[in-house]
DNA sequence: ACTCAAAATGACACCGGTGTCAATAAGGCA
DNA sequence: TGCCTTATTGACACCGGTGTCATTTTGAGT
């Protein structure tokens, strides 16, 4: 018989039937119920519980069947208030965009599940001039295991500082890294609107429109970025009078749509930073009893359901928010691990859905020059 | 010199220089902090805390004062591991519909801002045979303050039953009541509806069409059975070949909005049971070369942002879900207050949008024949 | 001044875990 | 076999509040 402990042998499976019998009342077991049904300490339960390494293997085992055969739970107040440290993790944002929040929302869940960690939201207000005081609070009242960041809060190095003088954890989700890589999660939004602006060009598009994203955010910079260079690779230049400045909202897209309109020579084609936009410049057209992509080509970025609930549905660059979601909870996971090892994909590219909202200029007759670079 | 307290009156603003003097190394303060510099017992900070009633009203206003000047906050952790009550509140849905939970979302956290109280999100699957013990675990573990219902698992009666066991305060969602008038929020879709088919009847539309909402949704026959009874106003019925089952996807409103196309006699309008669907049967349209809303008036439920970015704009019936989200978080504090006076509002009636996605039936040459009823 | 109910406050254990550090057991080696 | 290092475990205080119940004050009534 293997030997299990120095200490005479428990029965476990005895010890759970005991439980059982002598429980009628249905109270939910604490730490100390289970250490006195396995003859052990507590502080030997609170071992298994997390995992040290300092627990023999026998007595870890008998524990661990114990623990589930009585389904104890440890109470997560009860470990956050000795350790210092809860059992939540906070989702920061100030983008309200529901298709976002709600996908990178998902995306994190479903790593949490079953983990014993819970998601607490936090939207905030970046241009109040409390709301680094009001997360910092948030995050040192309830103790959170650790922080994830979206867009664009998650560009704001005061409150990035504050988080770290917090000592929590955290990920940020932008479109660019401004922080150590272990610290990021870079969906890379210049090679998408690249992606977007190859698209147009081999199309045979030449003259093409421009709506830029809100200046204060990042991905504004990387979007228009990405699809000039990636025009460039074709020969194309966008000039300054085609390119316009948006703010992300349908209503700039709506305002920015009949602009175009105006625009002489009128481009061919339009690349709107987000989808919201692009929809805006849709809605431009038809009031203005176009027929879309007739004469303009609209691309978008995003990829929200909005995309594919215009007509003609929108061709767009699709980032994957809930995969990001996803990357950035399990990348929380492992921010004190030093190791080499750890360190998982911190990166995203978009890609390009090729949809309705997009077809070859209409002074091409037939055929696109696809000039390649 | 006004009587403050029996014993020698204690100097609060004292005390709370002499805490910033001595506490140099920016420790946060404890109710202990508090209690000693007001020289007064843990207990009586605690109630302060508390608003108990117990306290002089002298020694209250100093250790608030104190409290204030200090920034003392005190620990959700230990005050919920004692209380056996977390100061989390959760919110369980199952409907991913992104705009619908971002904003019910919002509407929580508007209510919840600076109360100390946090949101914690919990999406759930029906299906799963196990999301009533994950549910339960969920409440139960995380001792959380209350939940918060959305459809469909607000309908959920099991669930609900498990929650009145776990004696945890609740609020269900619903477009109707199905549990104590205090514990619910009904959206009276029903009402909404009925505007809705008001709306079509005046403009003189007869032959209409109804698509339905997902089974197993309360609200679907809600917003089915409002709808007939408003055009029943009109003495317009729905004759059975027109009412098409939907189950609330958009791609489902696509396939039968090419259903409706082949109906004859076509009818003049769609009623779709939501916005999602009410898109769908507009790019049905689109798709077969029709321009809504000329043969077919088209009018939605909800509306969400869909509703706005389709073209034409969609008619609907909006739902204001901020709002609604804000009333469940606000009766959810007075579960349980049984004074008369309590008991806030918990009804929210949707109202008729007109935008573009109805009109007059082509075969009506001038004006309609507004028959009121 | 004395009595007594009501008002205000405090003492102390306890909520259910973890941190620290000491104590004990086991295995390797001279 | 005895000594020393390593592996395992436990004792106990403590995290920062609240519940219970006793104690002290206070103010009205006589």
């Amino acid at each position: 018989m293997a030997r299990t402990s120095r200490k005479a042998a428990v029965d476990f499976k005895a010890a759970a039937r005991e439980w059982a019998e002598n429980n009628k009342d249905g109270r939910k077991p604490t730490i100390k119920d289970v250490a006195e049904l396995a003859r052990v300490s507590k502080k030997t339960v609170s071992r298994v519980i997390n995992n040290s390494p300092l627990v023999n293997d026998a007595t870890r085992k008998g524990i661990q069947g114990l623990i589930r055969d009585i389904g104890y739970q440890p109470d997560p107040l009860a470990r956050g208030l000795a350790s210092r440290r809860s059992y939540l993790v906070g989702m920061i944002y100030d983008n309200p965009t529901p298709q976002y929040v709600v996908n990178i929302q998902l995306g994190i869940l479903d790593v949490l599940r079953n983990t014993g960690f819970e998601l607490v939201v936090h939207p905030c207000d970046r241009k109040s001039d409390t709301f680094i005081e009001d997360a910092r609070r948030f995050i040192e009242v309830q103790k959170l295991f650790g922080v994830i960041l979206t867009p664009s809060v998650s560009e704001d190095e005061r409150l990035a500082e504050v988080i770290r003088e917090l000592g929590c954890a955290y990920i940020r989700i932008a479109s660019v890294a401004l922080d150590m890589e272990r610290r990021m999660i870079v969906t890379n939004d210049r090679a998408g609107s690249r992606e977007a602006a190859r698209h147009l060009a081999k199309q045979g598009h030449k003259r093409i429109a421009v709506i830029a994203g809100r200046r204060s955010f990042r991905s504004a910079h990387e979007r228009r970025a990405g699809f000039e260079e990636g025009l460039a690779e074709y020969g194309i230049s966008v000039p300054p009078e085609y390119v316009l400045q948006g703010d992300y909202t349908f209503e700039s897209g709506l305002a920015l749509g009949s602009a175009i309109l105006d625009l002489d020579p009128a481009p061919t084609a339009v690349f709107a930073s987000n989808d919201e936009m692009a929809a805006g410049v849709m809605q431009a057209l038809h009031v203005a009893g176009q027929t879309p992509p007739d004469s303009l080509s609209i691309v978008g970025f995003d990829d929200f359901e909005t995309a594919t609930r215009v007509w003609p549905r929108l061709t767009t660059v699709r980032t994957p928010a809930r995969e990001i979601g996803m990357l950035a909870a399990e990348r929380l996971f492992e921010f004190d691990d030093d190791s080499p090892a750890a360190g998982g994909r911190n990166q995203t590219t978009p890609r390009l859905i090729e949809r309705d909202s997009t077809r070859i200029p209409s002074d091409l007759q037939s055929r696109p020059e696809p000039e390649s670079p």
